[in-house]
DNA sequence: TTCCCACTGTGATAGCCATCACACCTGCAT
DNA sequence: ATGCAGGTGTGATGGCTATCACAGTGGGAA
C-alpha cells in the first residue's frame, strides 16, 4: 500500500525539537501558535512520542484519554463498522490535533488513528488539558477555533455523502474539497493525492472498483490529468456539474 | 405538513425572559450556563428577535453574520444540493447554538436554519461575540465544548451515512442515535417523532417511499411500534444488528 | 532473475432503491 | 358539502453500482 497521502511530504519523520518553544513551524499551526506563556506550560505538561509506521495511536470506542498533536508524519482517521466498512474520516498531518472532541465531551474516540509513517507526536493527559484550557483563556479560544475548523471538514464530508447523488458526483467532489482547502491553506488545482483506489473509495463512500473506472473516465473526458501520483483538476466547472 | 419536531414541546413559543440573566433554564442549557458575569455582558451584547412559523433565520451560503441562540421554538437546520436534493442536519432546540463554527471559521453559514414554529431567538454579531469570547476565558472553554458536542453529531451523521450499508440500516440507525441522544441528556427508547417521513427521508439519505416501506416493515417485524406521533424501539438489539 | 504481493483494470451479474404513478386519507378553508 | 393540499400507502420499472471473478502490472526482496 501507498504510504504517503494527500499532498507530498517526506516519506520518513522529520526531526522535530525537544519542545514545542523551539519549533519553528509554531507560527502557521492554527492550535500550536499559543503565546509564550502557555506553550512553555504546555511543554511542561506534554509527553513525546515516536510511532513507527503503522503503529495504532488510538482506537474507536477507548475512553479518550488525552490528546494528540501532530509533530511530523500522517496520521489515517478512520471507523469501521461492525461488518467490516470503513470509512476515513481524514488524513491528519502536521499541526492537526487528534481527540479534542472525544476529550472535552468525555466520551470514547470517534475514530482510530492509525500512522502511514514514522511519527513524532506530542500527547497530553485529558485531565492537565481540562487544567490547561481553564487557566489559558486564550487557548481555550484556539481550541474552540480548532474544533470549528474539525466541525466544517466532518460537514463537509456529511453533505457529501448525502447530498452528492451518485458515486461519480462524491469522488469529484472530494477531489474538489481538496483542491480547496490545499492541505494548507491556498486552493491548489493541482495536488499529489498518493492514497490508494480503495482508500479513495473509503473516504468517498463506494467500492474499489468503481473508483477506478470512475477516475479512468474522469481522464478520458479531460477533467483531469494524472502525473504519477500528482492530479490535476482541468475543467473545475465541467467538476462542479457532476455533483448534483 | 407537520409543525413540531423529534421531541415533544408546546407548539406555541413559550413566553421567554427578557434578560437571559432571569432565565430559569439556564442551569440544563451547556452554552447558557455561564458565570453571573458573563451573563450580564451577553445580555448587553444580544438582542432579542421573535420569529414567525416558518421564516428564515439565515441561509446557507450567507457570509456569517453572529451566533444564534435557541429561547424556545424548534428550527430545522438543511443543507441543499444545486439540484434540489435537501440534507436535514438536525433540528435544533432551546439551548441550542446557530451558526457558531461559521462564525469562528469567518465563513459562510453552511446551512440554511428555518423556523418550524414561532421561535424567540438571542443572536449577537460576530465581532461582539469575538470581543466577548477573548474577556471571558470560562465562556471559550464552554464555547469549545459546544462545538464538540455539535461535532459529534454531525460525525455521528457521516458516519451513518458512510457506514450504514442499507436505507433500511440509515434509517435504524437514525432512530437508535435518537434514542441515544434523547434530545436532552438520558437515553429513552420512546419518543416522540413528528416528521414527516419526507423529513426522515432527507435525514437518512433516501426517499420518501422507502420511509414509508420501512417504518411499516419495522412494525410488522415488531421492531418498533407507533402510537400516534411517538415511536418505541421495541428490540434495539435487533435494531443494531440491521445497520452493518 | 524470479517470485510475490499489493495495486489496478475490466467484464458480468444481481440487488437495492430512487423514481414515477396513482389511490387514499385527513384536516381545513371556503 | 365540497374541494383542496399535504401527507401516507403501494406497485412497477429501470438504473446505478456493489460485488465477484480474474487478468494485468510493477516494485521490492531474496
Amino acid at each position: 500500500m501507498a504510504t504517503s497521502g494527500k499532498n507530498g511530504t517526506p516519506p520518513a519523520a522529520r526531526q522535530v525539537p525537544e519542545r514545542c518553544a523551539q519549533c519553528t513551524d509554531r507560527a502557521e499551526r492554527l492550535f500550536c501558535n499559543l503565546p509564550e506563556e502557555a506553550i512553555e506550560r504546555f511543554d511542561e505538561i506534554a509527553m513525546q512520542i515516536s510511532y513507527p509506521s503503522r503503529s495504532i495511536v488510538f482506537e474507536e470506542g477507548q475512553r479518550a484519554a488525552g490528546i494528540f498533536v501532530v509533530c511530523s508524519g500522517q496520521i489515517k482517521l478512520a471507523a469501521t463498522s461492525r461488518d467490516g466498512r470503513t470509512m476515513i474520516l481524514k488524513i491528519a498531518v502536521p499541526g492537526d490535533v487528534l481527540g479534542l472532541t472525544a476529550t472535552l465531551n468525555d466520551l470514547p474516540y470517534e475514530v482510530t488513528a492509525e500512522t502511514l509513517e514514522p511519527c513524532q507526536i506530542r500527547s497530553v493527559r485529558r485531565r492537565d488539558f481540562l487544567e490547561f484550557l481553564s487557566h489559558f483563556g486564550d487557548v481555550s479560544r484556539h481550541t474552540a477555533q480548532v474544533i470549528a475548523r474539525e466541525y466544517h471538514e466532518v460537514f463537509l464530508d456529511a453533505r457529501r455523502l448525502a447530498l452528492s447523488g451518485s458515486a461519480a458526483g462524491r469522488l469529484a467532489q472530494l477531489l474538489l474539497d481538496w483542491a480547496r482547502t490545499g492541505s494548507c491553506g491556498k486552493p491548489e488545482l493541482r495536488f499529489t493525492m498518493a492514497l490508494t483506489h480503495e482508500e479513495l473509495a473509503n473516504m468517498a463512500g463506494t467500492s474499489r472498483e468503481t473508483v477506478t473506472r470512475l477516475l479512468n473516465q474522469f481522464e478520458r473526458d479531460e477533467v483531469i490529468a494524472r502525473h504519477g501520483a500528482s492530479i490535476s483538476i482541468l475543467r473545475p466547472v465541467e467538476m462542479e456539474r457532476m455533483v448534483g
